[in-house]
DNA sequence: CTGTTAGCGCATTCAT
DNA sequence: ATGAATGCGCTAACAG
């Protein structure tokens, strides 16, 4: 264009107050620009970093994040996004909050989804959301405190990162038992993220006949350290615990709580480039910084009894 | 119509699949059915619950729920509200995660906005969402338990919540000061919500004079549990403390705290359903449900040397 | 009560 | 390099 047309034009826009209207772009290109995260109905945990760094991504890219709340199982939240792709009101989606066992069922129209923590062909990803490696590096750590028997208070199962950490619990303890004399699982207790799941693994067992637990987060492993109170041992002097998320109120704790520090904001923004990269038809970047950290703090320690 | 039309009609509907559109609805009618939450860059502490029970309600209203992150001071946010409002993106703005003191600049061509935790006009609305009163049950009943001197870390004082609570504080001390001997306050610590800021307030006072703490929040009163601790100071026997928040780490920890229960999802509701009537031109219906309830649990009891 | 019609503001194609 | 013309799918207003 002449410079003269594009100085023309411009004073027109500044006359007129002139802004593209999204809602005639959206009709004529059949392209909405909206993404959205579905959250199940019965969201509590879920950090709002996650969702924020999401939605921060979402519009670096051009689209608006939309959130919507669905209630009832996951079949029903699929359901409704396969409406949302369908209708066109989205043009992708993002579920948050848990990650059903059984995938997604297709009918997905032109859409493309991603499943938060779980990413589904050829299973990339899932080394940067629910990389479950610092439980392996937990369990080494507490061996060589001279620990031998170890129980992990797990996360409900149809949650891909509860699934993982038990995987790797179990893994690491076999490999480790090859090794290290009587080293040994002294169990999985599946819990739901409670404390009084954790409280609960740890009151109604019948003997304590572990020294280190494995808690599926920091809330977890709360609840595990009072029981433990309560039936007279200490934290780490007879048993030593560790948890899942870096709280905040964990590091003031007494004891403070060791545990995995997970970056929130690096997970959001994975997943909704993965989403945005799919819409685009590109390949993924592929983040190298890890989002997960093990942070040694007071509620570990040495075992009882050794020498 | 006639059965006979409707019928006909639905056939067609099922027939050929229709779904009405709607960007084609929203250039035709000018309305996006859109509501944007706006959260500020810096989101760490704002529940999930609480963004999930306004989505919820803009989604039974029949508008979609959008999030925006935006960095930077409050007057950009407030910019692009503006902006937002006057392109018709969005009907209508819900201002999260903190509110302003200097509230929000005019100019909003046609739109409606919230401030979460602050209703502007005669200031209804605050009885609900900034409610402060549970404080003054707090010093009230721990005054019954002996207690003279109250120490309160506050929040930082450009949050609405924070301000109530520490204007309450200081009401009320100011109250029972007239009837009885010797109650009085020992100062007001303005923190920032973090467990340091609790944990410096009781680190770095020279002199601990004061047998109460009221403290912002339960991450805070962590951090002040903690403090005492190391000065070799007991909970609740040398010093009691009360949160709010009711995180489910306080309930297990050693003392449990006891705290003031925030019903989050009514916040997030009654915060939407607000936005909706107004843009309605509707009045807002004001649920009497109170959203918050003191718990006394065991990080608070009789003061030291009470008869 | 039903059938027809005219734009909403843009992107795209075809003429200049 | 610019201008003019055609729908995208709907709603509202009107005609039958």
């Amino acid at each position: 264009m002449k410079p003269a047309t594009i100085e023309r034009l411009r004073e027109a826009v500044d006359a007129l107050g002139y802004r593209p209207d999204f809602a005639a772009q959206t009709l004529r290109t059949g392209r909405s620009s909206v993404v959205t995260a579905i959250l199940p109905g019965s969201v509590t945990g879920f950090p709002t970093s996650t969702l924020a760094a999401a939605a921060e991504v979402a519009g670096e890219a051009g689209y608006h994040m939309e959130v919507a709340v669905v209630a009832g199982p996951s079949t029903v939240r699929a359901q409704r996004a396969a409406e949302l792709l369908a209708s066109g009101r989205s043009e992708g989606v993002l579920f948050l909050g848990d990650s059903p066992d059984g995938g997604v069922p297709a009918g997905y129209g032109s859409g493309a989804f991603v499943v938060f923590d779980q990413f589904d062909d050829k299973l990339r990803g899932v080394g940067q959301l629910a990389d479950a490696t610092p439980v392996a590096d937990a369990i080494s750590g507490l061996a060589e405190m001279g620990h031998r028997r170890f129980l992990h208070v797990a996360g409900p199962q149809d949650f891909v990162s509860a699934r993982a950490r038990r995987e790797t619990f179990l893994a690491t303890i076999a490999e480790h038992a090859a090794d290290i004399e009587g080293l040994e699982s002294a169990g999985v207790i599946v819990g739901d993220w409670s404390a009084q799941s954790g409280y609960d693994a740890v009151a109604q067992r019948q003997e304590i006949d572990f020294t280190a637990i494995i808690a599926a987060n920091d809330v977890v492993a709360t609840g595990a350290v009072r029981a433990l109170a309560e039936r007279g041992l200490r934290v780490p002097g007879d048993v030593s615990i560790v948890g899942w998320e870096d709280r905040e109120m964990g590091r003031f704790m007494s004891p403070s709580l060791s545990t995995v520090a997970v970056d929130r904001r690096a997970q959001g923004r994975a997943a909704m480039l993965r989403l945005i990269a799919l819409l685009r038809g590109e390949e993924a970047e592929q983040a190298d910084v890890p989002v997960t950290r093990l942070i040694w703090r007071e509620s570990t320690g040495r075992a009882p009894k050794f020498p």
